[in-house]
DNA sequence: TTGAAAGCGGTACCAT
DNA sequence: ATGGTACCGCTTTCAA
């Protein structure tokens, strides 16, 4: 450029961003000083007079204090990094996504989410590292390996946490347990005296470490009581479930898990159209009590899914980060229970 | 504490977090030299020997740099950050928004979710400030104040942008017309003949900013064709449907835009259940194109939305970040169109 | 080709 | 009750 190279030309109009110095230059007080008002500092008394300048001169500047510069002096951060999930996630997940981020910041930590998409593992673990997280809070997918783990740890974080079904090496787990999901589901089909009972298992890609201990639970459910599982793959479009009732007679099949609300709507509606009775001929199941299984004919029978509370997790993780060495505390985070309406 | 002031305390087991200063000491070079090579400087010339023992270095110690450390003295970041709305967004919203994070990142950006549950608009803005983003995109109803904006880029951010409906001053607009929304569904039913329409109007608190606009669009499709718009308020829950169904024939209407497709099947249910035969004695048209729609019987007509690409919002948010004085363009970023099905 | 050192914006100890 | 100052981890001249 042809400019004077004294020219910053970072902000080309506005002034630069004000700086504590600028807050105690305009008050006529130390850095110090400044730093001590502005942050309550219990150890040091400030006469009031000179709050107050300080207080006004931050006020007319609009002085923000620079979290990078807090941060990186104190040694260490409170903000606790949420990598976003890839898979589109229900009102259930986001309502409890949201109550977990209020209870942390009541804890005083900051909430932040980072998302990763199209990085790899690791690749991801060492983007995350560079923020110095004080923990992580890995609720999906999010394949966070043990090789993550120990980036992370080694860059300061006191506590990683992983939200799912994996258990990844050396972080905390949280289990929750879908196979419970399909466990009730089953168990309710079988006691309602189904013998043969399908499995939606869906075939889109990320719903597979929810789909999977599924299915798994559902085979529990019927272990000794003579009923049979099987897998039923689904993709989420009409032709997809048009082309499984066509065949359905021939599965021969008196009740089916529809892995979730969604999928069992897809599927009612195809068997319906294919002439195959709902509940009479085949009892349909579904899971996470959404409005519209309710407004299906037959309402449809489903398993109300209840998250832990954001809080309770929230605390546990307060806990991991204040006591890293404690031992992973695995709790259950969730609970499901059978809501029968019609079609089943 | 009673232990010796010299324990830091602050890793209680394990090792420091390495920094530099550690690659370059077992590299056996200065910090200044780690830096090049870990950051492949291009006006400095090293030596093939010395970049590998520093990056084996960095390897041995799982180094990763320190993001707060950086920005700081670069004196600015490469931070996008993105207030995550409140409400619960649909599919559509999560696929763009992907789109959006890859897209940015591709530019080089970092791209941070900051939520800001139960913060009032002026405290959300210092919150988001005090992270010195470059960017600040807002996309939902994150009421972001005019202060808030003044707040943001006095605190150095290049470019604020408001996607929505509301403009904020001194933020980039763009915007969503959902009034288009309402008005394509709403022409759809007069070009077929209705003439006393309803448009459904959620009471859920945050639906507002879409729902006010819809219903404005409904207002400017009847505008001189004689055809009139009943505002239909409406919570989400069978009995607010069924109570609406219930006085369906006291308001006289043969057309209805139901704001979304879940609107719509609710309502839908609750007419056919109150004997009001759908499309031939009240039209139903939603919105969102779910799947779920073509499921129904009948299948229901709806107003498809597609969302710019993220990618060019990427590049919208990449041209205002270098050029921040450059008059904000006003781009609308969504086309609306009508897919007839057998509701209507 | 490499190193020494200044400085980014805060905080907290130690003086005064 | 305040001010001076060292330092957090990193980048980037400027010298050698």
């Amino acid at each position: 450029m042809s400019q004077p190279t004294e020219q910053p030309s970072e902000r080309p109009a506005g002034r630069a961003v004000p700086t504590s110095a600028d807050v105690a230059r305009l008050a006529g007080v130390s850095r110090a000083t400044v730093s001590y008002v502005l942050n309550n500092t219990s150890a040091v008394r400030i006469s009031e007079p000179t709050r107050r300048r300080v207080r006004e001169a931050a006020e007319e500047l609009g002085y923000v204090p620079h979290a990078a510069a807090r941060s990186l002096r104190a040694g260490h951060s409170r903000m606790v990094l949420l990598p976003t999930p890839h898979v589109q996630v229900g009102p259930l997940y986001s309502q409890f996504f949201n109550e977990f981020q209020w209870a942390l910041r009541r804890l005083d930590y900051t909430v932040v989410q980072y998302g990763s998409v199209g990085l790899e593992a690791e690749e991801a673990a060492r983007a995350w590292a560079e923020l110095r997280p004080v923990a992580v809070v890995a609720l999906g997918e999010s394949r966070l390996t043990g090789q993550g783990v120990e980036i992370l740890k080694r860059s300061g974080a006191r506590a990683v946490i992983t939200l799912g079904t994996e258990k990844v090496e050396g972080a905390h787990a949280l289990v929750m347990d879908q196979g419970r999901v399909g466990e009730a589901a089953t168990a309710h089909l079988v006691e309602t005296g189904r013998r043969r009972i399908g499995v939606v298992v869906p075939e889109e890609p990320g719903l597979a470490m929810f789909s999977g201990p599924r299915l798994e639970g559902a085979r529990r459910a019927v272990a000794g009581t003579g009923a049979t599982v099987v897998p039923l793959p689904l993709r989420y479009e009409e032709e997809s479930a048009n082309a499984l009732a066509a065949r359905w007679r021939a599965l021969d099949l008196d009740g089916v898990f529809a892995y979730n609300d969604e999928y069992a709507m897809l599927l009612m509606r195809a068997l319906q159209d294919a002439g195959v009775a709902v509940p009479a001929e085949t009892a349909v199941v579904g899971a996470d009590d959404l409005l519209l299984g309710r407004l299906l004919r037959p309402r449809l029978s489903t398993v109300r899914i209840d998250m832990v509370i954001g809080r309770e997790l929230a605390e546990l993780v307060d806990r991991a980060v204040r006591e890293p060495e404690a031992p992973p505390r695995t709790s259950d985070l969730m609970a499901s229970r059978v809501v029968r309406r019609e079609s089943s």
